[in-house]
RNA sequence: GCGCCCAUAGCUCAGUGGUAGAGCGUUCGAUUCACAUUCGAAAGGCUGCAGGUUCGAUCCCUGCUGGGCGCACCA
């Protein structure tokens, strides 16, 4: 054995022949194997094909491949399907960038020609992310790997999309959405950060009224005046009272509107309404069926309702329209120090504006008392627990969900919508010529087709089953519902309820009984890593530099589920240095390995050792079983470290100086064995890299390590 | 405002109803030995504060203080 271990070298050789051996694939596992009747699956959340794996993804690889290299060893018929996300808006953001660069914009571009740009840059790069899976040591079967955008899946989902149409679970509708004017599209409110600002609070005169504002550009419109029903400043005043009043472009006829919604205590108590751009406004106005109407466009800008500021951004705006308010002493203070939450684009940052658009949304009440019965009944085991409370919270709050898109980059919304009444239809087979709707009244009501595209979540949502290829796929039959779900905790709201709700809705079955959440890895620090920040990590380097094996031992050992962990290079090198001792073991105890024809005689040392093994794996088999793998990999690492190699190596080195082959000696270098390998099938989920090498180095071992039976 | 979580060694974090552990760091010693090092030893803690349950609480309960996160809002 070399004196060092190479990891460099070790471990591409090493994956080349996991891969060659065909075992990463549960249909090619040895015969012993196909006799198990038992399944274990896990669909790995599908990385984005655009990137490169951050630490995020480094941990999720680790613990899922953990995951599955221990139950395909105890002779499961482990699948792990790989995957690679379009991850839509995340693209085509990227790619605008790209386009920026170049001078280009995707606004004067064809929306096909676009696409067909996205993917061919997708696909090119979709090799680097999987080169990072793999290096990571992921033992995912790569002949499954489906990409989010496959011909079946776009199909499927599509198909989805007719169902919940026909079973009345999508409609089209005038809703609020949270508008990007940068980005112009909608986003869904886990798209949107929340930010808190400080800004003006305008208070200004509005007929016998003082209102109060933080947007005065929004007001040009506003022809409702609310209060609470119960307050007692208004009482004079009734709900549908008309009264004349002098506003920003000269005298309009404003309505009184009584609501409770309207916090007594705040500001005035009494405020102007915008419904086009603010939910609660909006709300009020279809409660109240009341005019609305739009102020600002789609990019940002005042109508020509604003008379003299049309055309002018709102930020803009603002001060001027103040400023001519003021000026006809309807201006009344000014509360410069108003602490409230702004919406913001996540990715752009550009404060989102609200606006009311025709789109698709997905009712979200029955299918959300679907997915709380079934957790409540213990279907669905969260990892660690107190996330079903936070699951079980966002149900039961959940509001219907807006999944149009106004980008190129993802799945076609197969629909058709009336150019005359607005209403829209799921139309998979480009089959509709005229609106059904107005076909009733006897009028015809021309289609044309829906140009947006799935919120991506629509679509992976569905990724468990599409990964197995349902409805009529093999894998589906055999392998649906997976075992886990392994994923970040910030998913818990995003991802992980829309799993289950569309599992639930089309399989009529969970699609995972356990929900492992992981931790968020963050720098040194424990800040978030982000690009602008500038403290991102590779974790392929950091593999490269110390050893995948050590990188994996370092994000589960003293790291629980759920919990934020720093990523500490220290730590890396501290296993690292592990990965070194577990080398050495093996070199001390192989390179002193003679055959021998002597039948050992083995001492109640060698017994009570064997036993140690034995109980040590029976423990972390447990900790394994129990999804415990900071237990788990703590206590194999001090077993082999701070026992074999501490203890018992040191006390038998004794009985192995023995020149002679006695009978004694061949029972110190048998027990040695023993423990050598049990050690290192207890470690091979942990370490694959260096355990694979050392057994492939060992006398007699016709097997891979990554089948051996646990 | 609502919800969730956290508070343990210098740092980063585990853990358990029976007076606490790891990694890194620190100190001392050993090392021609399988060890890009390693081995042996040591120092270091009123387990945030105040109550309660219990024979016994760091762990369970309540409150408080201090942090983090999520959601939702009021113009």
């Amino acid at each position: 054995m070399d004196p060092r271990y190479d990891h460099k070298i070790v471990e591409p050789k090493i994956y080349k022949a996991w891969e060659s051996s065909g075992f990463f694939n549960p249909d090619r596992l040895p015969t012993h194997y196909q006799l198990q009747p038992k399944n274990f699956t896990i669909v790995m959340p599908p990385p984005n094909a655009n990137g490169r794996l951050h630490a995020g993804h480094a941990l999720a690889m680790t613990v899922e491949d953990i995951m599955v290299r221990f139950r395909r060893m105890q002779g499961y018929k482990a699948l792990w399907i790989p995957g690679a996300d379009h991850a839509g808006f995340e693209t085509q953001i990227v790619y605008e960038k790209k386009l920026e660069k170049e001078g280009r914009s995707r606004f004067q571009m064809k929306p096909d020609e676009l696409f067909k740009e996205i993917m061919a840059f997708t696909l090119e790069n979709k090799k680097h992310m999987e080169a990072d899976v793999r290096s990571l040591g992921a033992s995912c079967d790569w002949s499954r790997e489906k990409f989010t955008l496959d011909t079946d899946v776009v199909k499927e989902v599509q198909r989805t999309f007719k169902k919940m149409f026909d079973d009345g679970l999508v409609y089209r509708g005038k809703r609020i959405v949270n508008w990007c004017i940068k980005h112009q599209t909608s986003l869904s409110d886990v798209e949107t950060e929340n930010v808190e600002e400080i800004s003006r609070l305008y208070y200004f005169k509005y007929g016998p009224f003082t209102i109060a504002t933080a947007r005065p550009e929004t007001k040009f419109a506003d022809k409702y005046v609310v209060m609470h029903p119960d307050d007692e400043k208004y009482k004079a005043w009734n709900h549908g009272d008309k009264i004349e009043v002098e506003w920003i472009n000269g005298p309009i006829q404003a309505t009184v509107i009584k609501d409770p919604v309207i916090d007594p205590a705040f500001g005035t108590g009494a405020m102007t309404i915008t419904p086009w751009h603010s939910q609660v406004d909006f709300e009020l106005a279809e409660k109240y069926k009341l005019d609305i109407e739009q102020i600002i466009d789609w990019r940002g800008k005042l109508l020509p309702v604003a008379n003299e500021f049309a055309d002018t951004k709102i930020s803009e705006a603002r001060e001027k329209i103040v400023e001519k308010l003021k000026n006809k002493g309807l201006l009344v203070k000014v509360d410069d120090k108003y602490s409230h939450v702004v919406k913001r684009c996540y990715k752009c940052n550009t404060a989102i504006e609200p606006q009311v658009k025709d789109q698709w949304f997905v009712k979200m009440k029955p299918l959300a008392e679907l997915a709380i019965k079934t957790v409540e009944d213990g279907k669905i085991k969260f990892i660690p627990e107190n996330y079903e409370k936070i699951f079980l919270y966002w149900m039961r709050n959940t509001t219907d969900w807006n999944i149009s898109r106004q980008i190129v980059w993802g799945i076609k919304i197969p629909a058709k919508i009336c150019v005359k009444c607005g209403d829209g239809f799921a139309d998979l087979e480009n089959a509709l010529r005229a609106c059904v709707k107005c076909g009733l009244t006897g009028q015809v009501g021309e289609l044309k087709e829906d140009t947006d595209t799935f919120d991506t979540w629509f679509s992976s949502g569905q990724w468990p089953l599409l990964a197995l290829g349902y409805p009529a796929g093999a894998d589906f039959k055999n392998f649906y519902p997976t075992n886990v779900m392994e994923t970040g905790h910030d998913l818990i709201f995003k991802w992980i309820p829309r799993m289950v709700i569309f599992g639930l809705y089309l399989a009529k079955q969970v699609p995972f009984h356990t929900v492992y959440l992981h931790g968020l890895v963050n720098d040194a620090q424990g800040k978030k890593m982000s690009k602008s920040k500038g403290n991102v990590v590779s974790p392929i380097e950091l593999a490269d530099k110390y050893g995948t094996d050590a990188l994996r031992m370092s994000l589960v050992v003293g790291n629980t589920p759920g919990t934020d962990l720093p990523l500490l290079e220290d730590k890396i090198r501290g296993y690292r240095n592990f990965s070194t001792k577990v080398w050495n073991i093996a070199r001390f105890v192989l390179t002193g390995y003679r055959e021998s024809s002597v039948s050992p005689a083995f001492t109640d040392e060698d017994k009570a050792n064997d036993a140690g093994l034995a109980e040590t794996k029976k423990i972390v088999t447990d900790y394994l079983e129990a999804y415990d793998l900071n237990q788990a990999s703590s206590t194999i690492y001090h077993y082999v470290w701070h026992t074999f190699a501490d203890k018992i190596i040191e006390a038998y080195k004794p009985r192995l100086a023995a020149t002679e082959n006695t009978a004694d000696r061949a029972a110190a270098q048998a027990t040695l064995m023993n423990i050598l390998r049990g050690s290192l099938k207890m470690l091979h989920p942990f370490m694959p890299f260096v355990t694979e090498e050392i057994w492939s180095l060992m006398p007699g071992m016709k097997n891979q390590l990554i089948i051996e039976e646990w």
